[in-house]
DNA sequence: TTAGGTACTAACTAATTAGTTAGAATAACT
DNA sequence: AGTTATTCTAACTAATTAGTTAGTACCTAA
């Protein structure tokens, strides 16, 4: 017999809300799993398509999902450099979460 | 005919994910529309069911959030005070993406 | 030999966000 | 008179997050 069976529980540190955000709630790093989605992004290209970020965020950004299995990075022994990025596995369970925020926004903020 | 039919658009300042995240992307905002949900829910209520929030950060995104109308307030003109909040349809229009956030959570991590 | 292209790195500063501590209001109850 | 209960304020500090500026490496092409 379960014991707690209250569709809502309290926000503690184990909150799955709570985890997700610590990992996603940069300004940032949805936007760059977006901007990633399905496909395989070089960097600079990649940077073209959020418009103010600074490079240094961008890669911080990068280097955190990178470390966190959300995004690989696949660097190419060339000069100048060439490196490509895509979601991995987990990375791509990721886009719901964006695509809810983005009906959101869509629908309710002008 | 229409011009832009690619489905990723640069993020740019206009980007529906970039306002949402505007707004809801602090510590505990999230939080604290999950926890009132559906119901109406005291202040003293509502502290309890987040551990770790100080009255200050509570108050403070309550306020921000009655402001944006996310939440509705009711007072009670009694002593000692007795307010209620409860989501406003806009705030439960945030339902999804916070049941997204808790999923990607509870299937991927520990 | 100089400039251009690509993906970074490092040091520093600024801005934003969150936490701490103390206390106020007021009626009821002891 | 003093304690309790509840919601909230204010002043201050600390921590986190983001922005700025300058510069590196290496090969190619002008």
């Amino acid at each position: 017999m379960e014991k707690n069976l209250k569709k809502i529980n309290t926000s503690d540190e184990n909150c799955p809300v709570r985890k997700t955000m610590s990992l996603v709630s940069g300004k940032w790093t949805l936007l760059i799993l977006f901007q990633i989605n399905d496909r395989t992004i070089r960097y600079g290209e990649l940077k073209k398509t959020i418009p103010g970020i600074s490079e240094k965020m961008l890669i911080q950004q990068l280097n955190f999902l990178v470390k966190n299995e959300f995004v690989s990075k696949k660097a190419y022994p060339e000069i100048p450099p060439k490196v490509e990025y895509t979601l991995t596995n987990l990375g791509l369970k990721t886009l719901p979460i964006i695509e809810q925020l983005a009906k959101f926004g869509l629908e309710n903020l002008k």
